[in-house]
Parts: C-alpha cells; sequence; structure tokens
RNA sequence: CAAGCAGGCUACCCUAUCGAUUUGCCCUGAAUUUUAUUCAAGGCAAAUAGGAAAGUCCGGACACCAUAGUGCGGCAUAGCGGGUAACACCCGUCGUUCGUCUUUUGACGAAAAGGACAAGUGCAACAGAAAGCAAGUACAGUUCGGCUGUAGUGAAACCAGGUAAACUCUAUGCGGUGAAACGUCAUGUAAAUCGGUGCUUGAGGGCUGCACGCUCGAGCCGAAGGGUAGGCGGUUUGAGCCUUUGGGCAACCAAAGGUCUAGAUAAAUGAUAGGGAUUCACUUUUUAGUGAAAACAGAAUCCGGCUUAUGGCCUGCUUAUUUU
RNA sequence: GGCCUCGUAGUUCAAUGGAUAGAAUAGAAGUUUCCUAAACUUUAGAUGCAAGUUCGAUUCUUGCCGAGGUCA
C-alpha cells in the first residue's frame, strides 16, 4: 500500500536556531528563480528530520507587517505543497531559507510556479555535485 | 440630492480540500516507577487576531529594589466643582476669545495648556525722544507753579506698563527600574592566569542625579581569554463583558441576574477553488445581466484614556440648490 | 516588548526668540593655461511635516513622519 503524500508542516521542520542561520548566511549556497532564492547548507539537524526551512521578508521593501505576514504565508503555504518533490530519504540533511526578493505583493499561483522551479534547480545542482 | 459638524453601530458570510497553534477526550509506544506522572506519534471535538492590536503620549495594576525613609535637586499639573484605581482623561459650570443674529441688554454656536509680572531677576529686533530706577518733542488748555489732554513710533508708551509654552514664585502631586521586570530548573566553562585593592580601623553592593540614613558583608576592579544564550512559571478571570432596575443634569455609581471570550515565541489565527451578500459603473421600464471594488491594518504581561490611519451603515443639527 | 537619542545646503558642521539662516567642501559658469591641476572671481542650493504660544520661531510647546542606539 502506498503511503499518501504528506503535506503536513509541523514545528521540528521549522528551522529555529540562530547560530545555524548565521551560518547559512555566511557559508550557504543559494540557487534562485526570481523572486524568490533559497539557501541552503547540508548540516547535521538536532531533530530527526531531514529538512529544515524557514522564510524571510527583507523589512526594507514591505514596511508594513500584514504584508509580510501575507508573504511568509503563501511561500510557506508553497514549500508545504511541493516538499515532497525534495523529500527524498537517501540524501544528507539539509537547511533551507527562503528569501523572497521581490517588490511587488506576488499571487499565490506565481509563488507556486517558482517554488516548483526552484527546488528542481536545487535537486539538479545537488545531482551534478 | 450635495457639503460640513456631532454622536452611535459594524469591521463580509457559507461550502469543499489541504494545513498551524492551544485545550479537552480516546488510543498506541517509551521512560520513571508503580498504577500515577512526563515525553512522543495518531484520531475526534472545540476555540483562535483589533477598533484602532499602531504611536508609546499620559495614568494605573503587577514584580523586584528598606511595606519606599530624610534633605536638596528634578519632573508634572494649573479658574471652580464633580467622576475615577489613577490621569495630562471624562462630565458640569464660570469667565475669556471668535463667529452669527439683535438698536442695546442679550441669545445661539464654536474654540482654548484658563494661577501669579501688586516678591525678585531677565528680555523686547526695526521704528521711536523714551521699552525702564528716567528723560523728553510738538500743539492746545490752564489757577502760569507745574499739571491735564491730544498728536506721532510701535505688538506694547506717565500705566501698580508688556512678557511666566523666559528664569522664577505659589498650590498640589510624583521614590527608582520595568515582563528582555522577577522566580525557578537545566546545560556549560576556568573555584584557572597576570596586575591592583580590601577583609570589622570595612573593599564592594542593594541605591536611583547628589548627600544623609538603613541594610548585606569578603571579596571587588582591570587585562587577556573561555563558556551558556534553552525549558517552565509570571501568562491570561479581569477596575472583564451583556441585560434589567434604581440614583444622578451628566461623566458615572449601586444592586440583581446571566456569561467565560486568543495566548504565539524565527512568533499560530492561514492557503486554494466555488457560491452568496454589500457598494460603484454600464445596459435595461423593472426583474436581471456584465465588469470592478471591498479600507486602515497583525496581539506579544494586562487594563483605563489620548493621538494618529481608515471602508460601510444609521441618527440629529446647520448651510446651499431645485421643485411644489 | 520596553527604554533612549537625533533630524539645518548634495556632504560635514554653526547660529541668546530678532533684519536677507552662516562656514567648509562638493556642483555650475568664468579668468589664467597649449590642455589639466592648483589659485582667483562669480553663482545656485537648506531649517523633516502640521498646528500652537509670541509683534516675530531653526530655537519654546504639542502631535505626526523618518533615522539610529540599547536591553537576558
Amino acid at each position: 500500500m502506498k503511503k499518501p503524500l504528506n503535506f503536513g508542516y509541523p514545528r521540528r521542520e521549522k528551522l529555529k536556531s540562530q547560530p545555524l542561520i548565521e551560518k547559512l548566511f555566511l557559508e550557504g549556497k543559494s540557487v534562485s528563480s526570481y523572486p524568490l532564492k533559497l539557501i541552503y547548507l547540508q548540516t547535521e539537524l538536532n531533530e530527526d528530520v531531514k529538512i529544515q526551512s524557514t522564510v524571510a521578508v527583507p523589512k526594507k521593501k514591505f514596511k508594513s507587517a500584514v504584508k509580510r505576514n501575507r508573504i511568509k504565508r503563501l511561500l510557506r503555504e508553497a514549500y508545504r505543497l511541493n516538499k515532497h518533490l525534495v523529500f527524498n530519504n537517501s540524501d544528507p540533511s539539509f537547511a533551507f531559507l527562503f528569501l523572497y526578493l521581490g517588490k511587488e505583493m506576488p499571487d499565490y499561483h506565481d509563488v507556486e510556479r517558482n517554488m516548483q522551479a526552484i527546488l528542481q534547480k536545487f535537486l539538479k545542482k545537488i545531482g551534478d555535485e
């Protein structure tokens, strides 16, 4: 019997460690699909999961907390529905940070398309290495 | 119908799919150990942003520091009366100013940080004789001693001058720090090295702008270097909300009954699709159809206000236009 | 979340409540030079926004807006 795709996004899969995030910005590699950018780093994680991720929207580009919140929710939603693309048990564990670099409020479908594209790019790059 | 002012209400809804957090119940596993607790996975159910959550401008609750001490300094408020836990807030009222009406008295409406310059000090550009311990121009009047009036400059001129959102004085109030407070558990290193200083003749801290006073009492300061930056409590039942009755001009108060209504922490309260309601525009006699819009904005200990941003609806008043 | 500080020319700083807001530097034009640099001359440019007090506000008061710092 095939296990149904897991669309959940529990707390374990959220990246919360501040030192790790600083390390991401210093040593992380990135792929981008405008207006999204993914910074990733192969590392050991405290929890027993393959990938921990988080999202960030710069405060300089969106001053309204409401708009920042909405973009972060859209990004999380797109990741939640598409993360099965990268959940391969043979891979080592990664830390992800999604950045939104655009200046306009996005539409959900654009975000989802870019999310799929960026995850494909990530897989390809990992495969090459 | 439009504009302005004042007051009140509200802050789109439903369905499906996929999620997040909290709580309750069920069930499985693990640990402690013993029939309970903790942790983890799953299932079901319920709840889940505001009127301003914002700015952090006031006032409190609460916590710690002497149950908050004394003096100086500092800050705030400013007619009078009331409300309140308290306030710089609210209500009433008096005076002032402005606007409209009126011959006037006055009436109506609006605004405002509205004590004292008759204690002292300071300030007043330009103009002006002169802006303060006085001196003095022109003209007129006159009892010819001086005095009185007018003119001219200016925001203000012989007046107990003006000015206190100038220092200041008066009255009243205010101790300090703020939930990153504070308590507790865990993790980790270095109770290490060098220099200085002190151990009851008192180093240093609590303790704050300063001094005193009280209190703790063996470490403290500097250099270079090392380590942790996690969990739990505080944390949501509160000056709470709703209804009725009574008191009061009102703000508000009292009594009775009902009710439980977010608690996150790299930070939940969401996403997608479809439908409906509202508003606007166009088409149409109407029904209806098509298109567009749906604001300001996201809790972080909690309350009472103020200020600012903002969609829609309702009520009252004023003004103007059109029709009768 | 709390607390605190600061907004003056493009930039760095001045200015007791008083006349046309001052200086350096950068900019522009000109003189000089074969050309540039330097020097000299000339010129343009600002009180974050809105109210209030005052005869008069960069200055005093209040409210917005913006920038920055700090905390266990």
